[in-house]
DNA sequence: CGGATTTGACCTGCGC
DNA sequence: GCGCAGGTCAAATCCG
């Protein structure tokens, strides 16, 4: 994992270079060093903070702008600076003006240049009073001080530029460096994909477990990008041609597996179902059927497959309330009796907008009523109000990591008997990826508490912080939403990272992590939001303070973007595993 | 009256 | 082929 996470440059290229150079500590200064598209260093938030004044943007005209980033105490002196050069430029300006202008409006051309000394000059003019020698010399070492330092800084500057551009050329080789393994590790894993179906299909399970131990980390690695393609909505683009074309190994056969949004047509009886093309659209766990085809076994196989790459998210809360309250409307559309269990399980799809392809299953655990399994699945596409953001957000993230990982191992999974389970990184029993369903499921366990965060979490954040949404957010969410954010947009390569590393049973990766894991977070967030529904609002309200405040770029991925939930793992040779009452 | 819920029927996959 | 179980549909019903 060491090797792994450090693969996260690409999430945050400011700390992996942080911790290689010192150069960060000079991050304000560099704010006004055009970096230009060439690297993604992230100095926005920085800049509006250090940037506060009006008359900086303004500046931007003369040279002096880049000194702008000069602490406070030296802003005066540069002003005055500013103006001992401004007041060429502003000749240089009169030059182009037509109109006669008495001196003040000469210096406050277009420019709203700050004038402390202005106001001394006009007022010596205004006063008739000749300046004395003695300030007019102070003055004017007092300006060849500035300007030294002028000189000085701006060498620093050049300084910068070329630490700037040297990071970012060593940032350009790494991507090279890690795109090149994992093109390598792509090939090898697919040798050593057959490897395993090969073991799989005739060998006790401790086998194919030990197998899959060595193999899946690899399959990790190289399909971990394939996690967009269910719940980002992010084009998935090559990766996901590129996973459709590894698992060849095991459907040899034309490959014919479709988007599930692409599936609904194939069955024969499209009522209701109204999912748009372009949205990943509610696909029917059964199978699709492709009107019986000749090439039964590839449909099967492929609509197999298909099936497995539909991630569920399982939240397991304590709540006395017939459902969870996640900030989104739905519409109960059925209820069964599942067997094992002697509670219904209810069947809910998301109204917020027409056509959106989310569903949940709510059924109370068998053994203990008291909890309420809620599985979400599928992607919304539509915005999601603040109160939902938490939890879809939630799931999207545990949902992008779990088909980042486990859907790599699928392809391995195909023989019923296998089971395998992995443990999130970093989240002990909390989180847990279960293989064994027919969805790949995670599962949050928030009935436990197995560790005090939940309630710091919601204490933290609860409180006074949300009364004031602007205010500066507490420490907490904002790395819960960070994380969230990371997890969203690199999950797969962190979770094939991790699982590299630590190979099926992940020890705790927490000293590892400068930020607080994600499964903890997760599960304290998730538990937070599910344990009071006035808190779920207050956490979305304060996330997407948070994250609009700061201008993240991206910050919307882990939110609305790619929303995906999933219910609880409604494991189907082991009805045992939920329980549940109705909805509603 | 319109929307949500209920509930029996239906479809499908899977195992025997 | 049959039965079982999960999942969905849609008519009937309920409710604001």
């Amino acid at each position: 994992m060491d090797r792994g996470w450090g693969i996260s440059v690409e999430s945050d290229p400011v700390k992996f270079f942080a911790n290689r150079s010192s150069s960060l500590s000079l991050t304000p200064r560099l704010n006004h060093i055009r970096t230009g598209n060439m690297f993604p260093v992230n100095l926005n938030r920085r800049e509006e903070q250090a940037v506060p004044h009006p008359s900086d943007a303004e500046n931007h005209r003369t040279v002096v702008g880049e000194v702008d980033f000069f602490s406070d105490h030296k802003k005066r002196s540069d002003d005055r600076m500013d103006n001992s050069k401004t007041s060429i430029t502003v000749k240089k300006e009169i030059a182009h003006e037509t109109a006669p202008r008495n001196d003040l409006d000469i210096i406050n051309t277009g420019l709203h240049l700050r004038t402390t000394n202005t106001e001394s000059d006009q007022s010596m003019v205004d006063d008739g009073i000749s300046s004395d020698g003695a300030e007019d010399k102070r003055a004017k070492s007092e300006l060849g001080v500035l300007q030294t330092e002028l000189e000085r800084m701006n060498a620093e500057n050049q300084r910068l530029r070329g630490m700037l551009s040297q990071v970012s050329s060593n940032y350009g080789a790494l991507q090279i460096q890690l795109m090149t393994l994992m093109q390598q590790q792509q090939q090898s894993s697919r040798a050593e994909t057959t490897h395993l179906h090969e073991i799989a299909e005739g060998r006790p399970e401790e086998k194919i477990q030990e197998a899959v131990g060595s193999v899946v980390p690899r399959q990790f690695m190289e399909l971990g990008p394939s996690a967009t393609t269910e719940t980002d909505d992010q084009p998935s683009n090559t990766t996901s041609s590129e996973e459709r074309t590894h698992s060849g190994s095991l459907h040899n056969h034309k490959n014919e597996m479709l988007p599930f949004g692409h599936h609904q047509d194939n069955k024969a009886k499209g009522i209701g179902r109204e999912e748009s093309p372009e949205s990943e659209g509610w696909v029917p766990n059964k199978a699709p059927k492709l009107s019986n085809g000749s090439s039964k076994t590839s449909i099967d196989q492929a609509a197999t497959e298909a099936t497995m790459r539909k991630a569920r998210v399982s939240v397991r809360a304590r709540s006395e309330a017939p459902m969870i309250t996640d900030g989104c409307q739905w519409r109960k559309y059925g209820q069964k009796m599942a067997k094992g269990n002697p509670c219904p399980r209810a069947y809910y799809r998301c109204t917020m907008a027409v056509g959106c392809p989310v569903r949940k299953q709510v059924q109370r655990c068998a053994e203990d009523r008291t909890i309420l399994i809620t599985t979400y699945e599928g992607t919304h596409n539509h915005p999601l109000p603040p109160a939902a953001m938490a939890m879809a957000s939630t799931t999207s993230a545990a949902a992008s990591m779990l088909l980042s990982g486990s859907m790599s191992s699928a392809d391995g999974l195909m023989n019923p008997n296998f089971l395998a389970r992995t443990i999130l990184p970093c989240s002990s029993s909390m989180a847990t990826i279960s293989a064994s369903a027919p969805f790949p499921t995670v599962t949050l366990d928030l009935t436990q508490n197995p560790n005090p965060n939940p309630l710091q979490f919601q204490r933290s954040v609860a409180p006074s912080q949300f009364q004031n949404p602007f205010q500066t957010p507490p420490q907490v969410p904002h790395a819960f939403a960070q994380t969230l954010y990371n997890q969203s947009k690199f999950s797969g390569l962190h979770v094939s990272q991790n699982l590299e590393a630590h190979q099926v049973p992940p020890p705790q990766l927490h000293h590892q992590q400068p930020q607080p894991s994600f499964a903890d977070t997760l599960s304290a967030a998730t538990a937070a939001i599910t344990a009071d529904p006035s808190f779920t609002a207050a956490l979305a309200a304060a996330i997407s303070s948070i994250m609009g405040g700061n201008a993240q770029p991206n910050s919307n991925n882990a939110t609305n973007n790619t929303a995906s939930t999933t219910t609880t793992n409604t494991t189907t040779s082991n009805g045992n595993k939920i329980g549940g009452f109705p909805g509603n």
